[in-house]
DNA sequence: GCATATAGGTACGGTATCGTACCGTCGGGA
DNA sequence: TCCCGACGGTACGATACCGTACCTATATGC
């Protein structure tokens, strides 16, 4: 993050750049790729197509860069915090963080993206399903693998426990928050987190 | 649904009215609803636009009837058949029905349709929730509550706990379909079942 | 058989959007 | 100072699509 305004003619290329990214982003997530276009992105960040068109060829190549930004900026919030409290601790605390990033307004509005937009862009759906929730999964599973090492866990597959681990966070909160745009409550959060955590622990303590 | 070809003019116009339905239904499924034009839908069942327009007032109309047409016929297959074996047995069969409905073609589109058009049709998102997710957790709700009822098991909260269970048998299983159109294979989705049930009763198991 | 409502075929108006072309202006670097 | 590339503004071509209008053929009900 270069936030210093350099000169040059680099430096505005790059302003600008990251300045129609901004409007673009900030119009996708207010009202989803279907209702993005190029004129709306120009009536907002100014300028002319000539240049919108020299930064990104065409649409597909702006809707790409801009799921790139926001998957970074949100799912950044996914990395594993160092850890080193006690298990249920640790595991209700990703579960929350999971669920948080899952219901905010860029996280809704990724996940419907990329799913309407899957088969239109396979690459990218791979990428953003690698990068969000796999990731989430992969570093979850490594959490359980290094606990079942001390002995403190006990499960057959450290991934799939994960993965169904986040699965029963997500329950149906998700989709009715992804289908209904009524956002449950931080209570609601917790109440899921902490009976799936129950759950969990009850089925892999030794 | 009677399928007695009808004679006299009440019958040719259901008669048509049932085959643009079909038409549109399998573009539907087979494009997605982004593709799904009035003009294409007509090339493929023939006949004019009067005629369309007659049987449905304008595209969310027929949107609105391809996605009523698609949950009745998917979701059929989430009643809960006549139980009566053992609990594991039954959840166990639950689950893979479950997962079966939403990885097949139709849970896919439908799936996808709905999660990118809620914004537009929150009604209809509404209606799809209650008679899809909703209505699959309540019935294993009713399920779980019965044979907590005879004591054979011991939860806090049924409707939670058919709600986690399911969403564990997704796990990242249904995402990744979503995303990659990539099915998992049948003995992933054992394997899934097999582990969510294993958890669900090793914590809820008097 | 005949009148009338309805279907078929097609053209059309209107609108939205992508991407290109043109042209005059401006600013940084030699 | 002067030149060249980038920029702003806008017009434009091309396409796609929704929904309406018009006219002819046809089949239903009497």
């Amino acid at each position: 993050m270069t936030e210093e305004p350099k000169p040059g003619r680099a430096g505005r290329d790059a302003a600008k750049r990251e300045a129609i990214l901004v409007a673009a982003t900030s119009l996708f997530l207010r009202e989803g790729y279907g209702r993005l276009t190029m004129d709306r992105v120009l009536s907002i960040v100014g300028g002319s197509k000539r240049t919108l068109y020299r930064h990104f060829a065409n649409r597909d190549e702006l809707f790409a860069a801009i799921v790139t930004n926001v998957s970074d900026r949100v799912l950044a919030a996914l990395e594993p915090e160092p850890d080193g409290g006690e298990i249920r601790e640790t595991m209700t605390s990703m579960g929350v963080r999971y669920l948080d990033v899952l219901l905010s307004p860029e996280g809704l509005a990724l996940y419907r993206a990329m799913v309407a937009q899957a088969p239109s862009f396979p690459d990218l759906a791979k990428t953003f399903f690698a990068n969000g929730p796999g990731r989430a999964s992969g570093h979850l599973a490594e959490f359980i693998e290094s606990q079942r090492a001390l002995g403190r866990l006990q499960v057959d597959n450290s991934q799939l426990a994960a993965s169904q681990f986040l699965g029963a966070v997500r329950g149906d909160v998700h989709l009715a928050a992804v289908l209904s745009a009524r956002k449950p409550t931080k209570a609601d959060c917790r109440r899921s987190v902490e009976q799936a955590v129950a759950t969990f622990l009850s089925g892999a303590r030794p």
